[in-house]
DNA sequence: CCTCGGCCCTAGACCGTTCTAGGGCTAGAC
DNA sequence: GTCTAGCCCTAGAACGGTCTAGGGCCGAGG
């Protein structure tokens, strides 16, 4: 390979176009301040050059850093989305967003959270998104502490932290209310005991139930397949409920599973609704109804927030709920029919 | 929320610690040149300040970034898998991946691989690793000529570039020759057509039925799930094959699915293994027998690849081959056999 | 006793930007 | 004709580190 060369710096720009540095730094900074002679004469050098600005130099310079910090979990594939869905909101400026950088530093096995986080802080973030964190509480409260902190998907309380979530409770409500539109009344919830959201969403699904004179039948369940799987059995029972409203997905997907192992037919002996919409939801083999987050609105509102409180640190922390919405497919139907 | 300090610098430890800034600089980068005692002074005062460098400041300052830039694809939950291993690499320095920091640069719909790798440069990576990479050979090309790339998934030829990537010709004859082994004689391929891998994937397929002396029959599909669901008719007649090895796990899962809703039981009437081993295959919903590549393996050569180029540029680019494993899960089984 | 080499340590340059302070010029107001 | 305001532009400090060159000190060797 040849010889790399030396990077083109703000100089050769300045030297090429006959001005100063800094006048190099203002027209391409797009701020006011020079003749559009000269502006043009400085974007021909640095296009002839292709000059891009040193980022290490240009934070260093810079009184501010519009840098907000990401952490997600590189093992999640819906946190990918919402990263996804956060670049976007940078990138159109719908958020107060415009001109703001993200920096992304993942969580692992290999990579606890805490060390992302001193990853994030040694850059000088000015605020920080946590895609569904898993630090705990006096952890989030000192990072709180130094730079404004903005959760995702996680309800978190009592702490100067803005959250940003999906409304659960609404959620498990969509679903429930889908299922009885469909004509079911033995309608199960397999719940997720202790797990984030699983409170709102047992509520939800209460709260439809109760609305529609019914009564409800918890059955405890997980976040896993494998909690999906092992309840099999005490749903699908002779006499058992029509239609389960799984925890998440992943225990639709298990429960699933094994009823069609167990020779029930879905949705024709139980119909199955899941929740967030993953992207295992969407398979073809899978085709579980569901009920879906809204990234893009999540993702949208966090940077809004973020940025907000970047530009002004007094700002109280708040809650922001954003509403789910229904994603119908094969695994709901009415009682006893084939197709949903 | 309560004014936030300064950040502490490195003049606050040398200041509090009573010895020069560039003594601290020695003392926290872990190299000789400070006595025991000051050695001890600097630690204590960097601690009781909680001090933590500034890496924009010492990225510019340094005359080596040590820094490795990723760019992989939000979206693909496999490159997540991929650049989690990337950061294990890197900790534990088994590829001589010591010291390195890596910097991450995504992909998505909103933000296309020419702003990743713009990015990427921007912050002076000493070298960069592309997750399956969608650029033109000729942007890979104008890369490559200011940076040392290694690309990983992806096979690329003629290019200055590194690559280090599946063996997929022996993934395909290890699916083919489990077929094979299960006591399967008419095994059909699924094809990617003009897919990243797909060549070669025939390839191995096409070797193994021959030394088996059987047939080969090519059947053209792609690497979505719809190309698998659409293929299915011409798979599922009668006297047709009794095993089919798909392009790709998506591929696998489409067909899966038509293949259960035309009421074919799989594996008794058909076996289905797919290639990749994502997280759709391990789902229980679909147990899908399929070709795993080795993330941690791919991972480590890229690392090793990627330092290597950097400590000495003018080392020239190689291809690196991994091999993959079989997962036997139960869309695989003897002919008419309903278990794997 | 003087010199030399090695170990510690520090002053100050340097990295490539941004930003501040101020200078020169022109035009309009008085 | 001066004063002033405003626009352009630049010199140089600043950002917070690293790195280079060199100074002080001490012990060993001549």
């Amino acid at each position: 390979m040849s010889e790399r060369s030396r990077p083109v710096t703000i100089a050769d720009v300045a030297a090429l176009a006959g001005v100063s540095r800094a006048l190099v730094s203002i027209v391409l900074r797009g701020v006011p301040g020079a003749s559009p002679a000269n502006r043009e004469k400085v974007l021909r050098a640095a296009a002839e050059l292709d000059y891009h600005p040193d980022q290490r130099a240009r934070l260093l310079g810079a009184a501010r850093s519009r840098t907000l910090g990401v952490v997600h979990d590189l093992r999640r594939a819906y946190q990918g989305e919402v990263v996804e869905a956060l670049y976007a909101s940078v990138l159109d400026g719908a958020a107060g967003g415009d001109g703001w950088r993200l920096v992304l530093e993942p969580t692992g096995s290999r990579r606890p959270e805490a060390v992302a986080l001193q990853a994030l802080l040694d850059q000088r973030c000015e605020a920080v998104v946590l895609v569904g964190p898993t630090s705990a509480k006096a952890q989030l409260a000192s990072l709180a502490a130094r730079v404004p902190v903005v959760v995702l998907t996680r309800a978190v309380r009592g702490l100067d932290v803005d959250v940003v979530r999906t409304d659960d409770e609404a959620g498990a409500r969509l679903a429930t209310e889908h299922l009885l539109a469909l004509g079911h009344t033995r309608i199960a919830h397999l719940h997720g005991g202790r797990a984030p959201g699983a409170a709102e969403r047992r509520a939800g699904y209460g709260a439809a139930l109760r609305r529609a004179g019914l009564a409800p039948e918890l059955v405890a369940g997980g976040p896993t397949e494998s909690d999906g799987e092992s309840a099999a059995p005490r749903l699908l029972r002779p006499g058992g409920p029509t239609a389960v409203l799984a925890f998440n997905d992943a225990c639709a997907v298990g429960l699933l599973a094994a009823a069609r192992a167990g020779g029930a037919a879905v949705p024709r002996d139980l119909s199955i609704v899941g929740f967030d919409d993953s992207a295992a939801a969407a398979l073809s083999a899978v085709a579980l109804t569901t009920v879906g987050q809204d990234a893009a609105a999540l993702a949208a509102h966090a940077v809004r927030r973020a940025v907000a409180r970047a530009e002004d640190p007094r700002l109280p922390a708040s809650e922001t709920v954003v509403p789910p919405h229904l994603v119908a497919r094969r695994t709901s139907a009415a009682p006893g029919a084939s197709a949903g």
